[in-house]
DNA sequence: GACAATGTAAAACGATCGTTTTACATTTGC
DNA sequence: GCAAATGTAAAACGATCGTTTTACATTGTC
């Protein structure tokens, strides 16, 4: 169990870098250290590592934004940014590369995503007591993310700013 | 130049729909019902027709969004999404699939981001008379394109109310 | 009406892709 | 201590990639 994360681990890396469609499997298998004979007894083949992939980012990403209100949710991807870099949702990317039209990484994808909103859906209640503003959040976490791959970290601190003026203000009825 | 215009054009959605390396020569030929021989002449090669197609989506996109106000300019980018329909930004997806090491790609990329950042600058100048909201508008633009992707135009709606309240906000001193 | 220019259709190029196979070395459990 | 399992190294597979070339048809122009 230890080989086959060695190489999700890598690859999880190499396709954020360099692209899923244009890292071969030979950066891949270079990169993990590993024969590509092992490489395929452990993944089965290329597009079941990107979904492995996908899969790792997602649980990575998720342990590092476990945390109990907005603010803190900007401040954790804060500090991802400053260790990981920015070069855009890797799960976006994913699809824009394949059309699509891979189910296994449409699945994965859609996993993500669906995780993505719960997380705020939860914050958003816990803080405001409805829902309503939950795609306001998703929507400049998500520009965040984006911006940030040319803003750097201040596309980060405005989302958060905006956030916090979002939620303070109070929601006109009707 | 007719000929020219219907490659790029071509090259435009099939890139968008299908991502830029997976997207073949085969491919990209038959849409624009060329023969390869003239699309070489034409372009030169997968590259710059790359960098054509983006210059083409660049002038396409921002003709869509020659608004005056930031509500405006929201509610262009919703009616580009019902008409275009939302796979992320392009320009986004082609430096993660080249990993920003095609010089001539990254130019065209930067040279977008540039436009949109002075485009939205000016906006919020007109609005608020300075220039301290416009990182957070710009991350509620590309968070509005990005969740677009799978919560459809009420992301965009959101991003739009969001924007309004921000820019009513007034700015705290200091 | 001949002649460049410009187009199509399709074969062919070498390179590289994802994947499998062959041959051999190392580890591990009984 | 010896199989069985599991690893490496590297060659080879057919498919597909971006690109060029060959052969021929169509055009617009003097």
């Amino acid at each position: 169990m230890k080989i086959r994360n060695r190489i999700i681990t890598a690859a999880e890396t190499a396709f954020d870098h360099c692209g899923f469609t244009a890292t071969g499997m030979d950066r891949l298998t270079e990169t993990a250290n590993v024969s590509s004979r092992t490489l395929y007894k452990h993944l089965g083949n290329k597009n079941a590592l990107i979904v492995a992939a996908l899969e790792h980012r997602r649980r990575r990403f998720f342990a590092q934004l476990d945390v109990q209100s907005v603010d803190a949710l900007f401040a954790a991807l804060l500090d991802w940014t400053e260790a990981e870099g920015a070069r855009g949702c890797l799960f976006l990317r994913a699809t824009g590369e394949t059309g699509g039209e891979v189910p296994e990484i449409s699945d994965a994808v859609t996993a993500y995503r669906t995780d993505l909103r719960d997380l705020i859906e939860r914050l958003v209640v816990a803080e405001t007591g409805s829902t309503h503003e939950t795609d306001t959040i998703l929507v400049l976490f998500e520009g965040a993310v984006t911006a940030a791959c040319y803003r750097g970290t201040q596309a980060i601190a405005a989302a958060r700013t905006a956030a916090a003026v979002v939620l303070k203000q109070p929601r006109q009825p009707q």
